[in-house]
DNA sequence: AAGAAATATCATGGAGAGCATCATTATTCG
DNA sequence: CGAATAATGATGCTCTCCATGATATTTCTT
């Protein structure tokens, strides 16, 4: 009814001041109150008022004082990572990956099952519920206890987190992955295309950590995109963006296939040029001339600060990033620097972290927050 | 050196309430204390309270009273969108455009004068210079009662104004236009890049004003596009964001040739196609085919909710919408709503109104604000 | 025309949040 | 052991918002 003009109570400043405190003191190491008061602004009697609600709440804890220094040691506190979990899912083609996270997003426990292409939606789903199930015990957790779920799959997902049309696997098209996951961890779960967390991860934990627009490419055997835009995930308005692969022209249709033509096995021709089989160095060099011209279209569109890859294929950085770079160079106006995941095959569930995480941060920020006092 | 992680002092909470009020009273038509406690949620004792600040510093007016309905009548208040001036420019090939408009955006005075594209950097600039002095002189103003200018110019504009390159007017690259502008209008100037400033004003008046995300396409002489992301102008790393025409194969370059080809001017190939001219047509159609390549490169990378077509050409939208609808349709996954921009050749310098606008807002937001009452 | 009803404005007091200031406390240094 | 140093705790002030009730001004009803 009202539009949400901003603004409002008292109790709003002291929310946003908490939040604050709390974006403090996440993730460093602890900090005196002098310190926090230093880094939010707040002058250090508020900071004390604060922390003291937050303590009380469950949101920070008292650190053990350092020694050494003159004068009276400070107290010192630290964010209660431990007070919340949050699970992250990976659905992948090959293998279902999961992990428990605290609310710093540091991974407590994993799991990974392996599957194939092949299988059927339940039998998949039943891998997903094995992966969760395995580590979740190994956390120590029931479904309960997590805060928010976040989950990645190939294809398109809609709003409420059901596939929409997955190539990869033709039987996962309609899924309704977030019921499917709600039945076991039954707090909010959010559900989001791979390529698009794996691009949420390189900005969080990845080499794009302090780039605000970036543009992020998934080459392994399928190609993808996902884009980053003022910090912020871009999904678009029925959450289709990146898939800039449905455009023929632009290669990354036929990109992957001058790979799996020169040879079965798509590794062994990053091996083979390496080793310097003429064929093989040709193959990739159509490969990486098709895969440039799509990214080339993101830059261009997009002007990102920077391009990651990631995918499968990132392994093979030394034949893959020069002459990407030069095929980039060739047709954008302002090449971005390009870099290489490290996250590995990490990526895409740690990007179902930050999701979950993001989500929960939110809540928090609205004062729906599910923490009561875990003292 | 602190990171300002938000929060802070209770001013601050009662300038985020004023903005509200500012932004409840903006554009609309006068309202009373009631309605405006009811859109910004804030109680009506406080409304008050805020209300008074206002008009004590001279943003806020009161407006007479409306007669009717039972009983004591409510006094009315209204933006005071008088208190301060904007301009805008538009620096064409053929055209120099400035407006004065105010808080409201509502235009109060323009100018044109006509130039021609092969017209030197100097005499440009006069030009400028003399749209600029006779819409001030309209509107009974001098440079100094200008709160910020916005200006729209075609090619590449870097972040602090100057022009980095243009290949439609050669002699336009290098030209500090920020400094160029401030020596007339001593306040902030933005510079901006047309087609950006075009995809803004649709997206403030034109025909995407509900739209989040859009994609604005420039179709004239030149062929260009603004993006509009998550509400907000997306610029780029280095502002030379939309640039998907520099690469060859989406057809944009080409794009414009077919016409051209088919008769001097482009306008009448519009005019001849319409008529029934078999060469005409099909000379349009090529034209439309080059530039859905480039249109779907974006839409399927961005994923907008609308698309929205401007320029010279948007005149001829009856022959041009469909055949684009339905090349839309060949290659996008989603194809969006396909507009033409009803703002003909006003979308620029509307543009240039609202980047000067937000330049306004934004320091009315941290308080740095240039008002110390009018009164 | 007088009272009732409706609606707006004005005034008072209280609660929450933040801040400055100063006394107190716990350390280390000499 | 005293001086210097730095954190903590307590007090009182101001600012902002809000609830409540008194007062003012208008229309409607009888």
């Amino acid at each position: 009814m009202a539009g949400e003009l901003s603004g409002g109570d008292l109790s709003r400043l002291r929310q946003l001041n908490a939040l604050a405190v709390i974006k403090a003191l996440q993730g460093g190491p602890s900090l005196t109150l002098t310190e926090v008061a230093k880094r939010t602004g707040l002058s250090r009697a508020s900071t004390e008022d604060v922390v003291r609600e937050l303590l009380h709440k469950g949101w920070v804890a008292e650190a053990g004082a350092t020694a050494g220094g003159v004068g009276r040691p400070a107290r010192r506190y630290r964010f209660r990572a431990e007070a919340g979990r949050v699970l992250g899912i990976d659905i992948g083609g090959h293998k279902i990956r999961a992990v428990v996270a605290d609310l710093d997003g540091a991974v407590l426990h994993s799991a990974r099952v392996p599957v194939t292409p092949e299988m059927g939606r339940v039998e998949r789903l039943e891998a997903v519920d094995r992966a969760a199930a395995e580590c979740l015990e190994g956390a120590g957790l029931s479904g309960g206890d997590v805060w928010a779920s976040g989950v990645g799959t190939t294809g398109l997902v809609d709003g409420a987190g059901r596939v929409m049309l997955s190539e990869a696997l033709p039987e996962w098209t309609g899924v309704d992955l977030a019921a499917h996951v709600r039945r076991m961890a039954p707090g909010p779960v959010l559900v989001e295309n791979d390529s698009k967390l794996a691009a949420l991860a390189e900005c969080w934990r990845g080499v794009a950590r302090y780039a605000k627009d970036m543009v992020f490419l998934l080459a392994g055997l399928r190609t993808g995109a996902g884009l980053v835009i003022d910090g912020k995930l871009h999904r678009g308005f029925a959450n289709a963006s990146g898939e800039i692969g449905a455009l023929p022209v632009l290669g990354w249709i036929r990109a992957q296939e001058h790979l799996s033509a020169a040879s079965g096995e798509a590794g062994d021709v990053f091996a083979a040029a390496r080793a310097g089989d003429k064929a093989a160095a040709a193959a990739v060099r159509r490969y990486v001339k098709d895969l440039a011209l799509g990214a080339s279209a993101l830059v261009l569109a997009l002007d990102p600060q920077m391009v990651v890859i990631g995918g499968g294929f990132s392994r093979s950085a030394d034949v893959l990033i020069e002459p990407l770079r030069r095929e980039l160079d060739r047709w954008c106006i302002r090449t971005p620097e390009v870099r290489m995941s490290a996250l590995g095959g990490e990526g895409v569930v740690l990007g179902a972290v930050r999701l979950a995480l993001d989500d929960v941060e939110e809540r928090v920020l609205d004062g729906r927050t599910p923490l009561v006092s875990h003292l």
